[in-house]
DNA sequence: CCCAAATATTGGCAACCAATTATATTGCTG
DNA sequence: CAGCAATATAATTGGTTGCCAATATTTGGG
């Protein structure tokens, strides 16, 4: 394969993992209403406080969201509008896998009934 | 946080997780030009034969492709034509990264040029 | 029925990732 | 500048993931 198509997929696999946790992904989710402080961050998604800051920082370094120090607090905010894009398509993918299987279901008790 | 709400993100997650390989976006590159055999996407993405198996194990087993059977071949095709609005999100992402790289860097020299 | 080709699965090992605990940094305030 | 509150950074550890080699399974052909 081409080289530089593998390092496209080398980048894009690298932002994927960056994004692949539930921590991070709430997070996101939370910032989503805008700016915040990593304390308030904290107090919504719980866990400790160096896991937070971690998770902040994957993000921070994938880009996702920025920082700003005032004072003594820190406000993190969503630096890349496109992840909420890549989540509706996430969960988009959910509900048809969700609505495939639901079918597989169904059919398969169908089969079930014929053979009575 | 809601609990139902954190189950929603472990799925994206776990979703995500699935993608991020490059291998497996490789593959799903090639698939996007339409089914294809075992053998013949071993070919081009190269790497051993059971390691290929094994990621197009995961990508059936989240639903992103599937498979059919025609004698002694195995079919993989593209089930959940999302994957690629998330690449492309992804790709725009990478864009906008390297932008703002590239800015903070001509901002950089520039304050180096102004303390000559 | 046995062989060969195509594909899947398993076991082992190295690399990586996430959570925790402890420690360091930063900036405010008295 | 001492001390506190907010945040970041190691260091450690248990679990996960990816890769390889070997083995098993499936299917068509002789």
């Amino acid at each position: 394969m081409d080289p530089r198509t593998e390092l496209v997929f080398d980048k894009i696999a690298e932002r994927l993992r960056s994004l692949a946790d539930p921590m991070r992904l709430a997070i996101l989710h939370l910032l989503q209403r805008g700016p915040m402080r990593v304390t308030d961050i904290l107090a919504e998604v719980g866990g400790s406080q160096a896991n937070v800051s971690k998770h902040l920082g994957i993000l921070r370094q994938a880009g996702f969201v920025t920082c700003r120090r005032e004072g003594v607090n820190v406000y993190y905010a969503v630096a890349d509008e496109t992840v909420f894009t890549i989540c509706r398509a996430i969960c988009e993918g959910i509900e048809k896998a969700a609505e495939q299987e639901r079918e597989a279901i169904a059919q398969a008790r169908a089969l079930l009934e014929t053979g009575r």
